[in-house]
RNA sequence: GGGAUCUUAGCUCAGCUGGGAGAGCAUCUGCCUUACAAGCAGAGGGUCAUAGGUUCGAACCCUAUAGGUCCCACCA
C-alpha cells in the first residue's frame, strides 16, 4: 500500500500533477459525436498581463465547472487564448523604446510592428503558465490569440460583411479623444469623475444689425470650459424662454476671437440651468454638436491632436488646453466681460486606461451601426435564451442597450488589425477588401498606388468574435458545428458592456445563434479594506505569491467561498491559511485511512458486515453527492463548497472516523473489513466531490489510494443513488451524536479530563432505542470517554449519587458525583430548565393560536407538535434530575 | 438625474421559493486522546440599519427613511 508524506506540502504536489495531466492530455478535448459537448471560451487575458486575482478567480470558476462537467461525462472544452491588447500593449512598446531613445514615428510602422511581435513571443506566454499555476484545465493545444491568421481573418471576414451590409461606416463625428494616446476611444473606455471645478459667466456683447456692440447690451453665458469659445460658432435659448426671446435670430460678438455669431433657438436649452444661455461649440462638445447639425452651423476646430490650441484659436495656438482656459479667464476678466466665477462640480470623462481627461473631437472615424444589430442580442436576453446570473445583470445590460450608440471602431494605433480599407492615392476611391484580395490598381481611376488605411480597430473587435472564431469560423469547421454555441461564460460584470454585450450581438449577426446560453458573473476581488487592488495603492496581493505559500487549493478554495454569486468579496490571508488547514486536513484523514489499510488490500464488497454507523455516513454522503451536484449545476460554487467542506470535517473526519477507531483496532477483521471499506468508499465519494475545488490534493490522495485508477480527474462524478438511503440509521447516529454531546456536555461543565473514565448508564423505556444503543457500544464509550457503557431499560442499580445527561429518547447517568461540582450541574440543569421552559412556551403560543392551527399547512402543525412533545419529555427528565441531585 | 446593491455575532460574510438566526476567523475554558496543535472537546456573543405595512407567521415580500458601495447619464 502506497502512504501519503507526513505533511501536506502543496508545493511539492502540485507542479508535478500538473505536468502530469499535461503529458496525459487530460485538458485535450476532440470533437466526438458520442458524447455531449460542454464549452466554456475563456476570457482571454491580455498578452501585457499579470496575473491578478481577478484572473485567478475568473478563471478558478471556469475551471471548477469545466472539471465538473468533464467527470459528469461531458465532452468538455475549456478554449484558452490571448487578446492582443491593443492600446495595453502599444503603451509598453512605446515604453519600451523611450527608454532606448526611440521615437515611435521615427521608427516607422512596419519596425515598431516587428518590436511588438518580438515583445509578444517575449513575454505573452508569461500569463498562460501563471494561469496553469492555480490548476486551468485548459486545452491548452487549442490556445489562440486574437491577432493569430484565423482569428484576423475572422475581423476581415466581419468587418467586410458589416461594411457590404451598410452597418460599418467612415464619418466626421464627435468622438472621444484621448490627448495623451492620440487615439480616439469609444464610449464604453470612457470614465466618468465628479472633479471640482468652476462656472465661469461670461458676457457676449450683443450685435445691432450693423453689427456693432450695442452698449451695455450683453447676454450672461455659463460655461465650465471657457477655452473652448474660441470654437463657438453660436449662441442658443431655449424657443419658449421670454427672457431671451428677442434675441433669437440676433448677433452677438464673440469675444476675445470678435466674430459675430447668431443666436439660435433650440429645446436642448434647460431654462432652467445656469443662465438659460448656451454657448455652442459643434466641435468640442457632442451635444453642441448635434445642435450644430440642427442649426447647420460651422464647426471649428480649435485643437491639436495633443489637446494644444491649433493655429485657429489666435493668440492662444500653441497653448496647452488648461493654459488657455487661464489666459483666456483672465483676458475676459481684463475686458471685463467675466461677470463671476462660480465653484461647481461636474463630471469629466476621462480616459479608463490612462486617467486624462477626454477631449471631445471630430474626427474621421469607423463607427459599426447599432440599432439594428443590437435587437437580437436585447431579444436574447429578454426571452431568456441567454440567461445572465446573478438575474439583475439584465438591468445593467438592458440599461447599456437601451441607450446604445454607434460604436467607434478605429483606433489610431499600429498595433492591432489593421482596417481593411484601401485608398487611392490619386482620386482618393475607397475599397474595402480583404488583405489577401488588396487592389493593387484603383478599380475607378486605374492608378496603381493604393495605400491602405492607417487606423487599427478597436481591441474589443476582435475579442467580440472570440466564441466563434476560436472554433475556426469564418471556416466551417467540425469545432464550430459540434461546440458551438458554448455553454457558459464566465466574467467579471466590469466587462459587460466591453465585451460580452458585443459578443452576444456579433454571435447572433455572424453565426446566426447566440455564443452562449448563460453567462456566470463574478465580483471583483478587494483588498482586506473593501478597495480596489490596484498598482497605484500597491496594495494588489499576487496569487502566485498566495500559492507559493499556501498552495493553489488553498487559493482556489478561498476565492470560491464566503460570497455570494457576483458580489464583490475582501481577500483575507486568514481565509487562504483556513482553507490550507481544510485541505491539510482532508490529507491527514486520508493518511489516516491509508495508514490503516492492509498490504493485501481490503474486500472489494463488504455490505455483510456494515453497521449502523456505516450506513449513516454512506447515507450522508450520498445525499451530500445530490445536494452538491444540484448547488454546481445552478452555478452556486460557493454553497456547494460548504456543504463539502462541513461533511468532510464535521461529519466524516469529526464523527464517523472516530466512531470507527476501536473496530479499526480490534481483532473483528469482518467489521474491520467493513469499516475500512466504508472509509474507502466515502473519502472517494468526497475526494470527487472537493476534486474541482481542490484538483491538486484530492488527485494526489485518489492515485496513493488507489493505484488502478490513473487520474481522479477523468474518474465519474458520484451519483446519487436511492438504495444508499437509510433513514432510520440516520436517525438514530442523530441520536448517538446528542447523546455523546450531553455526556460530554456534562463532564466539561464539571471539569472532568477526558482521561478520567466513568461509567455511563442509558436508561431507555423504549426497546427499539436500548438497541441502538446495545449496538452503538462500539464507538459511544470512546466518544463518550466512558469506562463501560450499560444500558437498561429502568433505573435499577444505578448508584444515588449519578449524574444525568439528557437527551429526549433516554436518560443517561455518570457515577461520578464525587468527583465533580454539584452546585455547577445544578446551574446547568437550571439553565436547561429555563430554556425548556421558553421552548414549551413558543410551541404553546402557536399551538394555542387558531389562526395558526387553521391556516398553516397540516405538516408545519405536525412538526411543532411534535416538537412540544420532545420538549416536554426532556423536561420531565430535568426536573426529576434536578429533585435527585438535590435530595 | 436614473438605476443597482449592501446594512445579520468583535471582523469578513452565508442565509435558496417567508415556518425556530449560520460559517470562517477572533475571544474564553479544557485537552499534546497513537491522522491532523494547520488539531480535538466545549463555551460565550446577534431588538438580522430604522419606521410602518402585508401575513397565522418576516432577516427574507411591500413602502418610506438613514448610511455605505457601485454603475449609468449630453444640465452647458
Amino acid at each position: 500500500m502506497k502512504q501519503l508524506e507526513k505533511n501536506y506540502n502543496p508545493q511539492e504536489i502540485e507542479g508535478r500533477l500538473y505536468e502530469k495531466w499535461l503529458e496525459k492530455k487530460y485538458f485535450h478535448a476532440e470533437v466526438d459525436r458520442s458524447k455531449k459537448p460542454f464549452t466554456i471560451v475563456m476570457p482571454p487575458p491580455n498578452i501585457t498581463g499579470q496575473l491578478h486575482m481577478g484572473h485567478a478567480l475568473d478563471n478558478t470558476m471556469q475551471d471548477i465547472l469545466i472539471r465538473f462537467k468533464r467527470m459528469q461525462g461531458y465532452n468538455a472544452l475549456w478554449q484558452p487564448g490571448t487578446d492582443h491588447a491593443s492600446i495595453a500593449t502599444e503603451v509598453k512598446i512605446i515604453d519600451q523604446l523611450k527608454q532606448e531613445g526611440i521615437d515611435k514615428e521615427e521608427l516607422g510602422r512596419e519596425e515598431f510592428l516587428k518590436r511588438a511581435w518580438e515583445w509578444k513571443r517575449e513575454y505573452g506566454g508569461r500569463i498562460i503558465n501563471q494561469l496553469k499555476k492555480i490548476g486551468s484545465s485548459a486545452d491548452w493545444d487549442r490556445e489562440r490569440f486574437t491577432m493569430d491568421e484565423g482569428c484576423s481573418e475572422a475581423v476581415e471576414e466581419v468587418f467586410i460583411k458589416l461594411y457590404e451590409k451598410g452597418l460599418i461606416y467612415k464619418g466626421s463625428r464627435i468622438v472621444n479623444w484621448c490627448p495623451v494616446c492620440q487615439t480616439s476611444i469609444s464610449d464604453a473606455e470612457v470614465e466618468h469623475e465628479e472633479q471640482a471645478g468652476h462656472f465661469w459667466h461670461i458676457l457676449y456683447p450683443i450685435a445691432d444689425e450693423t453689427g456693432k456692440t450695442v452698449p451695455g447690451k450683453f447676454v450672461e453665458i455659463a460655461t465650465t470650459r471657457p477655452e473652448t469659445m474660441l470654437g463657438d460658432t453660436a449662441v442658443a435659448v431655449h424657443p419658449e424662454d421670454e427672457r431671451y426671446r428677442h434675441l433669437i435670430g440676433k448677433q452677438v460678438i464673440l469675444p476675445l476671437v470678435d466674430k459675430l455669431i447668431p443666436v439660435i433657438a433650440d429645446s436642448y436649452v434647460d431654462k432652467e440651468f445656469g443662465t438659460g444661455v448656451v454657448k455652442i461649440t459643434p466641435a468640442h462638445d457632442p451635444n453642441d454638436f448635434e445642435v450644430g447639425k440642427r442649426h447647420h452651423l460651422p464647426e471649428i476646430n480649435i485643437m491639436n491632436d495633443d489637446a494644444t490650441i491649433n493655429g485657429l484659436g489666435g493668440k492662444y495656438a500653441g497653448m496647452e488646453r488648461y493654459e488657455a482656459r487661464k489666459a483666456i479667464v483672465a483676458d475676459l476678466d481684463a475686458l471685463g466681460l467675466l461677470k463671476e466665477v462660480e465653484d461647481h462640480s461636474h463630471n469629466v470623462g476621462t480616459h479608463d486606461r490612462c486617467g486624462t481627461t477626454v477631449e471631445p473631437l471630430i474626427k474621421q472615424q469607423w463607427f459599426v451601426r447599432m440599432d439594428e444589430l443590437i435587437k437580437p442580442a436585447v431579444e436574447a436576453v429578454k426571452s431568456g435564451e441567454i440567461q445572465l446570473l446573478p438575474e439583475r445583470m439584465d438591468k445593467i445590460y438592458f440599461n447599456w442597450t437601451d441607450n446604445i450608440r454607434d460604436w467607434c471602431i478605429s483606433r489610431q494605433l499600429w498595433w492591432g488589425h489593421r482596417i481593411p480599407a484601401y485608398y487611392c492615392e490619386k482620386c482618393g476611391e475607397m475599397v474595402v477588401a480583404k488583405s489577401a484580395d488588396a487592389p493593387t490598381v484603383c478599380p475607378k481611376c486605374g492608378h496603381d498606388h493604393m495605400k491602405q488605411d492607417e487606423d487599427t480597430l478597436d481591441t474589443w473587435f476582435s475579442s467580440a468574435l472570440w466564441p466563434f472564431s476560436t472554433l475556426g469560423w469564418p471556416k466551417q469547421t467540425e469545432e464550430l458545428s459540434y461546440f458551438y454555441p458554448t455553454d457558459v461564460l464566465v466574467t467579471g460584470y466590469d466587462i459587460i458592456f466591453f465585451w460580452v454585450i458585443r459578443m452576444i450581438f456579433s454571435g447572433y449577426e455572424q453565426m446566426g445563434e447566440k455564443p452562449f446560453k448563460q453567462v456566470l458573473f463574478h465580483g471583483l476581488v478587494r483588498d482586506s479594506q473593501g478597495r480596489k487592488m490596484s498598482k497605484s495603492l500597491g496594495n494588489g496581493i499576487d496569487p502566485l505569491e498566495v500559492i507559493d505559500q499556501y498552495g493553489a487549493d488553498a487559493l482556489r478554495f478561498t476565492l470560491i467561498t464566503g460570497n455570494a454569486p457576483g458580489n464583490d468579496m475582501r481577500f483575507y490571508w486568514e481565509r487562504v491559511e483556513a482553507s490550507r488547514n481544510f485541505a491539510n486536513k482532508v490529507w491527514n484523514a486520508s493518511r489516516f485511512i491509508l495508514m490503516n489499510m492492509p498490504e493485501e488490500g481490503i474486500a472489494a464488497d463488504a455490505s455483510e458486515h456494515l453497521t449502523q454507523a456505516d450506513h449513516w455516513i454512506l447515507s450522508k454522503v450520498n445525499a451530500v453527492v445530490k445536494e452538491v451536484t444540484e448547488n454546481m449545476e445552478r452555478f452556486e460554487l460557493g454553497i456547494a463548497a460548504d456543504k463539502i467542506y462541513s461533511f468532510i470535517w464535521e461529519e466524516f473526519c469529526d464523527w464517523y472516523i472516530e466512531m470507527v477507531k476501536p473496530r479499526l483496532y480490534g481483532e473483528d477483521n469482518d467489521t474491520k473489513q467493513a469499516a475500512l471499506w466504508t472509509l474507502k468508499t466515502v473519502l472517494v465519494k468526497a475526494l470527487k466531490l472537493l476534486h474541482p475545488y481542490m484538483p491538486f490534493v484530492t488527485e494526489e490522495i485518489f492515485c496513493t489510494l488507489q493505484d488502478e485508477e490513473e487520474s481522479i480527474m477523468i474518474s465519474d462524478w458520484p451519483v446519487y443513488d436511492e438504495a444508499n438511503v437509510y433513514t432510520d440509521e440516520e436517525e438514530a447516529m442523530e441520536m448517538m451524536k446528542e447523546a455523546v454531546r450531553s455526556i460530554r456536555n456534562v463532564r466539561t461543565g464539571m471539569n472532568v479530563p477526558p482521561s478520567r473514565k466513568a461509567k455511563v448508564y442509558v436508561v431507555a423505556e423504549e426497546e427499539a432505542v436500548r438497541q441502538v444503543f446495545d449496538r452503538s457500544k462500539v464507538f459511544f464509550a470512546t466518544l463518550g470517554s466512558a469506562s463501560e457503557v450499560i444500558v437498561q431499560a429502568d433505573k435499577t442499580g444505578i448508584p444515588e449519587d449519578a449524574v444525568p445527561a439528557v437527551i429526549p429518547q433516554a436518560a443517561i447517568y455518570m457515577p461520578f458525583a464525587e468527583l465533580v461540582d454539584i452546585d455547577k450541574e445544578l446551574e446547568r440543569l437550571r439553565r436547561e430548565e429555563v430554556r425548556l421552559e421558553k421552548e414549551i412556551a413558543r410551541s404553546d403560543g402557536m399551538l394555542g393560536n387558531p389562526n395558526f392551527v387553521n391556516k398553516a399547512p397540516a405538516e408545519k402543525i405536525a412538526a411543532e407538535q411534535a416538537k412540544r412533545e420532545k420538549y416536554v419529555q426532556m423536561m420531565a427528565q430535568v426536573k426529576d434530575q434536578l429533585s435527585h441531585l438535590l435530595r
